[in-house]
DNA sequence: TTAATAAAGGATATAAGGGTCTTTTATTAG
DNA sequence: CTAATAAAAGACCCTTATATCCTTTATTAA
């Protein structure tokens, strides 16, 4: 079939990952533990140095928060825990992704759309509106009372 | 606010000039006059030799078809015209895209879903149905009669 | 105050996607 | 047959995402 072997995503791998790792610590951090970047990057099997590089950014943006030092670690203040999902997003991928072309023209709009604009765009913004609704606390609560896999 | 600039994208850019450049050979060849692909260069913008390669990927997997030599070009038969955008994705970005974990876990099922999983997987499988449903001369008509930008 | 710990930060390496250039092959007009 | 044309093919380079390593800073326990 000769593929590209391109194996395009709708999110970067770091967007995936930061995702991932702030689900982590809402589940497993609590007053007397703080989750360290180590647990985190065996917890999810994911490169430590690379993980530290996705925290640090998640927490210059106020989505995670840190304290050094023994017994320190990555933990969510009540603040963190409104954060939105779209917002994550955002910051790891930046904020074209759900307002950009699917064709990657230079604009996307109604009145001159491309030729998949109304097929895209449907499902484009209803994943949007909903990450925009959804707040970590609420996303942990979820994943917890599920029983889903991170 | 400290972004990564990565720019992330639901289908990768030779997905995007694979499926413009189908669209434009669609409504450009004629009979009498083949598209070559320095024209669709220019009309859509997209680097040639860069271009070439996408089109002969889309010519050794039959989505289109060529002629060398002079008044050489590319073209559509009856069996491209027949073709469904899914496959072209799937030539260009493989066939994971609409399949897989939106947070690249290696398994995706609504049995044992990621924390997003209901809220991608309808906006995924909603697309991919639409693209599977919607073939080359479908799709050209459409951008003929709304008169559509490519 | 010191040693240990863990995040922050910076510099660097690797892989893949995106993009360019040159040569070869096929086709056609003259 | 020859020259011109245009796609096919292969080699190559650039940029970016991904990943690793090393040093610095902050915090804590002893
Ligand atoms: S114009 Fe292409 S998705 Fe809207
Ligand atoms: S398990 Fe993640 S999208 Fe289905």
């Amino acid at each position: 079939m000769t593929t590209n072997q391109s194996e395009s995503h709708v999110l970067s791998k770091s967007c995936q990952y930061a995702l991932r790792a702030v689900v982590y610590i809402a589940a497993h951090s609590t007053t007397t533990h703080l989750v360290g970047a180590q647990e985190m990057a065996d917890g999810l099997d994911i490169p430590k140095h690379f993980l530290s590089k996705i925290l640090q950014q998640l927490t210059r943006n106020q989505v995670i928060s840190s304290t050094k030092g023994p017994h320190g670690g990555f933990f969510l203040s009540k603040e963190n825990e409104r954060i939105t999902i779209d917002r994550i997003v955002e910051i790891m991928d930046g904020p074209g992704l759900f307002k950009a072309c699917v064709l990657g023209l230079p604009q996307c709009s109604s009145t001159k759309p491309c030729p998949l604009h109304f097929q895209a765009v449907e499902y484009r913004d209803g994943l949007y509106n909903k990450l925009k609704r959804l707040n970590i606390k609420e996303l942990a609560l979820v994943v917890h009372q599920e029983n889903i896999k991170i």
